[in-house]
RNA sequence: GUUCUCGUAGCUCAGUAGGAUAGAGCGACCGCCUCCUAAGCGGUAGGUCGGAGGUUCGACUCCUCUCGGGAACGCCA
């Protein structure tokens, strides 16, 4: 049953001019619980029937019966204050989890369409480091949430696995190329590769030409070039696919730049048909008008650009994929870039246009400054999840050392931080990192709610049958943290449609960490293994439905929830 | 220069469609394991919500201006 339509459906007999939509809109929780469950501000109302606010109350509160599930009825100031029957409610509620388990929480808003969501796309011969994280595990977040709600996600990588580079690439590879290297470490021996060409080119100008025509030859279809390129990209993707495996990260296509390239003529033409496409400055760009720079389609060299790609990529996961809304994961300085291209799809005609999104996140800096491959300082995320690993295993050999399973937990934990910790904040902001911060593991952090799963389950655990007691006394959850973590269970449903609806799954992260906080101070204040059956029966009802969200909070953030830490 | 974005406690951040006394965590200080996992719990200290106007019964929240950080602004992605 849904309290706030209730409670609204009840108000609206006593207000002629509000329907119960619109007093259920105004309807709020109070900061204060003590207050009440729910209050009506009368303030709004005081135009319309010319009072002070605080009569209003006063008026409605007389005019007003309550009926169940309201108990109680205040007029405080200028609210009316509304509480619920707490038993019925507290019922409500744990018997819900209790029925929906690991579903709990989900509206099923999308009743099986499909939505796009591009996100991670590293480039190819590139080492992965704590600035590709971001979209990583923004992305995989998402795509588990949108699943969640009943959607069909489609997770799409769109690898940078084409353009000049890889020409330079395949030159540096003819000059001083190293097969060992390669297979030993591939994106080592690829980066050094790139970064060395690149450090010759001052005495060696040549060496851009050759990058040239190696490209010029990949795009030709040369056999040599081809074959080159396939290679290295098969190299970075094993090692991609190993960082993917350790995060728990999926995708259902892996179609990068390259899978583009035969569709883009078709897309300029099409531009060039409904007369969008102009010349400018030698290029072909479509006018976007005052607001916006022109989109440019073709450079001066008749070459296509990345925003061509990107238009025929939509272009043909509308056709494919027939998708609901296409949702992109990149940092916000692409944010003018995904707006500009955006309109001229929409100039092109199409108004699912409107369904493209661009959900951009803040940016990773060191207190070094930028994160700079060349310049060595990049923080390799290798390294950072070995850091993040290694220092839960020193804590659980010191306080858990008879642990079975050990390095699964260690890994499950360590990586948990790690992506608890990227996905904590609203994802616009920035972030410097720093590694006190980072490897910090109290308080709002991902071992925190890990723990606290992993206490709940351990005295399910030693429960024995009592966990599945019959008589169950929601009266004996009356106790303030009772009730608080019963609360927060109740809107959790509501939060993760919140993080779905804005693409934000820090809502989500939040909402975690504050069941677990009231979880713990339940666990402090309530004993629950104790000998009256009936009441060691309902806490652990209440433990049961903390543990089942914590598990289901923690994997829509693509987290693990081990039973044992 | 133009546009976007952020500015809340020493630090990192929450703050829902404007609403009741602005909240957490970390760090600091003080307490709590004969008891279900102390990666825990409690307490103390810490704020002119960058600044100035405006709209409103009411502004951290909306508008204008301003200061400070970050970013984007045509042939990289």
């Amino acid at each position: 049953m849904n309290y706030k339509q209730e409670i609204a459906k009840q108000l609206a007999g006593v207000i002629d001019f509000l329907s119960a939509d619109e007093i259920e809109a105004i309807l709020e929780v109070p900061k204060d619980r003590g207050m009440g469950d729910f209050a009506f501000p009368c303030f709004r109302l005081a135009k319309n029937l010319r009072k002070a606010p605080p009569m209003i109350a006063q008026d409605l509160l007389e005019a007003f019966h309550a009926e169940a599930p309201i108990s109680k009825v205040e007029a405080v100031g200028g609210y009316l204050n509304f509480t619920l029957d707490k038993a019925g409610f507290v019922k409500g509620v744990l018997e819900a989890v209790m029925e929906q388990g690991e579903k709990y929480g989900s509206k099923d808003l999308g009743q099986g369409k499909n939505v796009v969501i591009d996100y991670s796309a590293p480039n190819i011969a590139k080492p992965f480091h704590v600035g590709h994280l971001r979209s990583t595990v923004i992305g995989n977040a998402l795509y588990k949430i949108y699943g969640f709600e009943g959607y069909n996600p489609i997770g799409v990588n769109h690898l940078g696995d084409w353009g000049k580079q890889f020409g330079m690439l395949i030159a540096a590879y003819k000059h001083w190329g190293d097969d060992k290297a390669l297979e030993e470490e591939p994106i080592k021996a690829l980066l050094d590769l790139y970064v060395k060409i690149h450090a010759e080119l001052d005495e060696h100008p040549e060496y851009e030409e050759e990058g040239r025509a190696w490209f010029k030859a990949l795009e030709d279809g040369d056999e040599e070039a081809q074959r080159l390129w396939k290679w290295f990209v098969d190299l970075s993707l094993v090692e991609f696919n190993r960082i993917y495996d350790m995060l728990g990260v999926s995708f259902d296509h892996f179609t990068g730049e390259s899978f583009y390239n035969d569709k883009m003529e078709a897309v300029v033409e099409e531009i060039k048909e409904k007369n969008l496409l102009v010349e400018s400055e030698g290029a072909y760009v479509v006018d976007l008008g005052e607001e916006m720079p022109p989109c440019i389609i073709l450079k001066r060299d008749g070459a296509t650009i990345y925003a061509t790609r990107d238009i025929t990529a939509a272009l043909y996961r509308k056709k494919t994929f027939d998708f609901e809304k296409c949702i992109y994961i990149t940092d916000y300085a692409q944010d003018l870039h995904f707006q500009q291209w955006f309109k001229v799809v929409k100039l092109m005609g199409y108004d699912w246009a409107d369904d493209l999104m661009h959900e951009s996140f803040g940016r990773v800096s060191t207190e070094q400054g930028k994160l700079q491959t060349r310049k060595g300082n990049v923080i390799l995320l290798d390294d950072l999840l070995n850091q993040s690993i290694g220092k839960v295993q020193a804590i659980i050999d010191e306080r858990n050392p008879n642990l079975e399973d050990k390095e699964e937990v260690a890994k499950a934990v360590g990586i948990g931080a790690v992506i608890f910790n990227d996905l904590s904040n609203n994802k616009i902001r920035d972030i410097v990192f720093n590694w006190e911060r980072m490897l910090s593991f109290d308080g709002e952090t991902g071992p925190y709610v890990q723990y606290t799963h992993a206490r709940a389950c351990s005295v399910l655990r030693k429960s024995g049958e009592t966990a599945y007691a019959e008589n169950l006394d929601y009266n004996q959850l009356m106790d303030p943290a009772s009730l608080e973590v019963v609360q927060e269970l109740a809107t959790f449903p509501d939060v993760v449609e919140q993080a779905m609806l804005r693409n934000e799954p820090s809502l989500i992260t939040r909402k975690i960490v504050l069941i677990a906080q009231r979880f713990n101070k339940f666990y402090h204040d309530c004993p629950i293994l104790v000998d009256d059956e009936v009441l060691k029966g309902t806490r652990l009802a209440l433990v049961r439905a903390v543990k089942t969200v914590l598990a289901t909070g923690l994997d829509l953030l693509g987290i693990q929830a081990p039973e044992k830490m």
